[in-house]
DNA sequence: AAACGCTTCAACCGCTACTAG
DNA sequence: CCTAGTAGCGGTTGAAGCGTT
């Protein structure tokens, strides 16, 4: 299917070249509620490897009762695409709009054309590719990003020419092209504090890897699923599944590079038990997380790297950090002001106010069974250790709560929503 | 070696929140 | 205030990997 251009206008309808299936139409032209033998009367599509063209025909004139043209379009091109595209029956083609298309439709002029069109779908189904990405289109993806930063995803698929909707794009580079991502299992201490998250925020996955560097949402929310979830329940898994082998038989990584272009990529086959990381890289992340502008790891020198077990690093000068270690405090980047990360939350491992606590009900609250009672004795600003400004934001809020034992939270609701603009 | 079932996780879907005009 | 566009979030899906029989 081909529909590269034409235009609306006032009682105007110009086709200037259409095909669909065996069917196409050129040169097709309506003015002023006079439509030509031939023309189309009904077709959405988006144009396949077109900018913005969007085409619409209608054949009947529309009644007054339906409101305006611009309501019942909105109404009906949807339900056109899905059930009458190809239908493409000769009728007249009586017009009348209510609004005026400009020329700049049928010149690409993208506002005008959404302001017709209604919200589009995401990304049209024609032409675009869907399931596992390929390197190619990663690439591309990624020289995007570095030239013009994250955001704008939707232009992606026409300003870059990738075959994919924005939104795939978005999630493509927020959980994989990412240069901060850091693969690898989940520590034991990472596990750790997942659960405390989660025991404390639910399934908020999004702030929850927000306290997990490198980690992203979905990346916690499919190992809350597939692990921990399941402890819950009582089904943690013995050892002869398939994550008590995790690690110990890493897989490696072989690329042909004759078939790099049109291999599609299995990242998830990936285990990687050791993570490299360059000093500057850490720097790099910071830099990044401030200007909010990523650098792809195809063109970035200080990117986190994954480098299978088993292989040689030909750089001595990464730093070598096996997942079985403990972390150093200086790995686990504290990415911004502000925000909570692993090695802060576990420099206070919590001290703080399993001593006002008690051991007792330290050891209720992690094991879950005495949660609410606990979240109506801690103080925020107690539960880790904060940035200075948040803890002075903190102090000077409506929200500040005494630190000690005779704090009362009223409730988990009112502690949970405190919480909440705390982590924000 | 093949069949089967389970596990994993990247990707998709639908929805909501936010923002700009 | 309303509407449309967009980003982001959480739930779900399904293909591939893996273990067991």
């Amino acid at each position: 299917m081909i529909m590269q251009f034409f235009s609306l206008q006032s009682f105007n309808c110009k086709i200037i070249n259409c095909s669909f299936g065996d069917l196409s139409f050129n040169g097709e032209e309506s003015t002023s509620g006079a439509p030509r033998e031939g023309a189309p009367d009904r077709c959405y599509f988006p144009g396949e490897g077109s900018t913005d063209q969007c085409s619409l025909l209608l054949g009947a004139p529309l009644p007054p009762s339906l409101g305006s043209t611009r309501s019942v379009l909105l109404r009906v091109l949807p339900f056109l695409r899905e059930h009458q595209i190809g239908a493409l029956v000769r009728t007249t083609c009586t017009f009348n709009w209510n609004f005026q298309l400009s020329q700049s439709l049928a010149q690409g002029g993208e506002t005008e054309s959404r302001a017709v069109m209604g919200r589009r779908p995401c990304c049209s189904k024609e032409g675009m590719n869907r399931g596992a990405w390929t390197l190619t289109e990663d690439k591309i993806l990624t020289d995007y990003v570095k030239v013009h930063g994250e955001g704008k995803w939707r232009n992606i698929p026409k300003e870059a020419g990738l075959k994919r909707c924005g939104k795939s794009c978005r999630l493509r580079w927020m959980n994989y092209l990412r240069p901060d991502i850091k693969r690898g299992n989940i520590s034991p201490d990472e596990e750790d504090l997942i659960i405390r998250l989660h025991k404390l925020l639910g399934n908020r996955w999004s702030l929850i890897a927000g306290r997990l560097p490198g980690r992203t949402d979905n990346e916690i929310k499919n190992y809350w699923n597939t692990h921990l979830s399941k402890r819950g329940q009582g089904k943690e898994r013995g050892p002869k599944s398939n994550h008590s082998k995790v690690g110990k038989k890493p897989i490696t990584v072989k690329v042909d590079e004759d078939l790099v272009s049109s291999r599609v990529i299995r990242t998830k086959a990936l285990r990687f038990k050791e993570v490299f990381i360059t000093p500057d890289a850490q720097q790099h992340r910071i830099e990044n997380h401030h200007r909010n502008v990523a650098i792809p790891p195809s063109m970035d020198p200080n990117l986190v790297q994954n480098v299978p077990a088993g292989s040689e690093s030909s750089d001595r000068s990464l730093i070598t950090l096996s997942s079985n270690e403990e972390y150093p405090v200086d790995f686990m980047v504290d990415i911004s002001a502000g925000e909570i990360s692993v090695p802060e939350i576990f420099a206070s491992d919590f001290t703080s106010f399993s001593h006002d606590l008690g051991a007792s009900e330290m050891d209720k609250v992690m094991r879950g069974d005495d949660a609410d009672n606990y979240m109506s004795k801690i103080a925020p600003s107690q539960a880790f250790l904060l940035p200075e400004e948040m803890e002075q934001n903190w102090s000077g809020s409506d929200y500040y709560i005494q630190a000690n034992l005779d704090s009362d939270f009223g409730s988990l609701t009112a502690f949970l929503e405190s919480a909440e603009e705390w982590l924000i």
